[in-house]
DNA sequence: CGACAACAGTTAGCGTGCTAACTATGGGTG
DNA sequence: CACCCATAGTTAGCACGCTAACTGTTGTCG
């Protein structure tokens, strides 16, 4: 029907990533997951020993999210946190087994999502959108630089 | 240091979108309003008398997340929920005058926020990120499609 | 050395995302 | 007419986003 409003720019941003959201949903649900807990696992399997400070930074949320986070996963068993001799106050995080197993094969599945999003464009087109998007995201303020 | 990993387009755009969230926060928060409850209340704006469902449908969110954030608007006095007579099912929802007086002027701060985030790129640069834009979000499927 | 700022993490509380399960009405078809 | 399914909305319950406020440790500096 005659509407067909156009959208903004940023709009059309946040359906991209709700859509790649939707789908990256079958490999994630069928593991018991989330997606938080999902990304928080793959990053602390490249990054072992990361602090929670670390996690918080690189996943640009808030220390009271991956406090909570962590707690669960550590409650399933998945992760386990150790208190630093030398600092007391961070607490090094690192990933069980058990959570290794689980997240095995996260990263490819999720190349495989955003390649099936990127699929109605050709390779140049692909990496021209990359380019752009880097430009305005090397605009962007990190968490807490205010 | 030294790896400047290269991030996904995906993560790009997370990106970007997230540092739009930042930045309309000044104009949002000013006015004790949560992103969401704005974008509903500038959509209601414009179409005033919607049922709760074609705002789920077009914020992309469910039909629990509309009915709690509209009870909370009602609760304060931002908008009105009234009972059709032809169909009890649905129920029409409009602004009041404290809403339409709260919201006003959102669509343009929205725009100049917009405007910030694509500012490194030239206008024919802009045009072309929002043609292919419009090309992949033309291939995701909307909400309960499948 | 002692006061104070900076930092890591937690707890509390609110709003939003989701699914599952429920009520209630409307529109079909046997 | 009666049954059945689709639709609109709500409630309940979980995970996650945030800020504010707190504990506790580390580092700095007069």
């Amino acid at each position: 029907m005659g509407g067909a409003k156009r959208e903004s720019t940023l709009e059309l941003m946040r359906w991209v990533v709700w859509g790649q959201r939707r789908i990256a949903d079958d490999w994630i649900r069928e593991r018991g997951l989330t997606h938080e807990q999902s990304a928080v696992l793959a990053y602390l399997s490249k990054n072992p020993d990361a602090i929670q400070r670390d996690v918080a930074r690189t996943m640009r949320t808030s220390a009271p999210s991956v406090s909570r986070l962590l707690a669960g996963l550590e409650r399933r068993g998945l992760v386990e946190r150790r208190t630093q001799e030398d600092d007391t106050r961070s607490r090094r995080v690192h990933v069980t087994p058990a959570g290794s197993e689980l997240i095995q094969g996260f990263e490819e599945a999720m190349d495989r999502v955003e390649e099936s999003i990127l699929a109605p464009l050709g390779a140049a087109e692909q990496a021209r959108l990359h380019e752009l998007l880097e430009r305005l995201a090397a605009r962007i303020e990190p968490p807490g630089s205010p």
